[in-house]
RNA sequence: GCUGCAGUUUAUUU
């Protein structure tokens, strides 16, 4: 029960609600186990807390836990939404050296965080690495290539990544789509992103709300006004409302 | 003690 308000608690954003109610919890006799470590250090990591995030490490090993796959990935996830890619890295190598496999979560963490800061060859590394240790990419690390690769401006190989998706027998999905669209109306192809909206479609993803609001936006952005307002009347024509 | 279950970690818009 207290793991279960804690994790909402950290999710509102107030780790301190989480540790005041720890140390109450924790008066009564109510012992934490390693879930409530995992929940407390991504709280950490959301308040941008990373020091306390990595000390929580120490006080699992202290409480006589031993931290799980899942506590190495929680806290590499928490690096990497601050934009610390190589630290989260140095974790990746830490748990390897403590005798645990990455899985897919500590992979595609990593490969997003270095996406998100630029850092698309570093990414590139960590996968073919990956590869190479038995790693399949998913839809994860297909959408963080394509989102990395579009803010580098290269959205010829975004186009490129998704097809390879394609052919490899990923489910193609409206968020792939989405992070596609993105990439083109942001770097000024919004003819190829508003044709992209078109075929997703026979490939059986539906535009969603997403979709128009990224279309909307980048016609605006260009000047296009009239015909944003076009696009949104197609798009409540087919139902899906403006928020 | 055993069995089951539950709670924690990764991707898209403004």
């Amino acid at each position: 029960t207290f793991n279960k308000l804690a994790s909402i608690l950290c999710k509102n954003g107030g780790v301190q609600d989480s540790e005041r109610l720890l140390n109450k919890v924790l008066k009564r006799g109510v012992l934490p186990n390693l879930f409530t470590f995992n929940i407390l250090i991504r709280g950490l990591c959301r308040k941008g807390l990373l020091d306390e995030a990595t000390r929580m490490l120490d006080c699992v090993t202290k409480e006589g836990l031993t931290p799980d796959l899942v506590t190495f990935n929680t806290l590499i996830a928490g690096l990497c939404k601050n934009s610390k890619a190589s630290e989260a890295e140095q974790y990746l190598h830490k748990m390897v050296n403590s005798g645990f496999e990455p899985d897919s979560f500590t992979y595609n963490t990593i490969i997003d965080g270095y996406c998100k800061i630029g850092l698309v060859e570093n990414a590139d590394k960590i996968l073919n690495h990956a590869v190479f240790k038995g790693f399949v990419p998913d839809k994860f690390t297909y959408c963080s290539l394509i989102y990395g690769l579009c803010e580098a401006g290269d959205t010829d190989r975004a186009m490129d990544v998704l097809n390879e998706a394609c052919k490899k027998g990923i489910q193609l999905s409206v968020i792939l789509f989405n992070t596609l669209i993105r990439g083109l109306s942001q770097n000024g192809r919004i003819m190829d992103a508003l044709q992209l909206m078109n075929e997703m479609q026979e490939k059986g993803c539906i535009p969603d709300i997403w979709t128009y609001n990224l279309i909307l936006n980048g016609l605006c952005k260009m000047g296009c006004v009239s015909d944003a307002k076009t696009v949104m009347n197609d798009a409540i024509s087919k139902g899906i409302l403006p928020d």
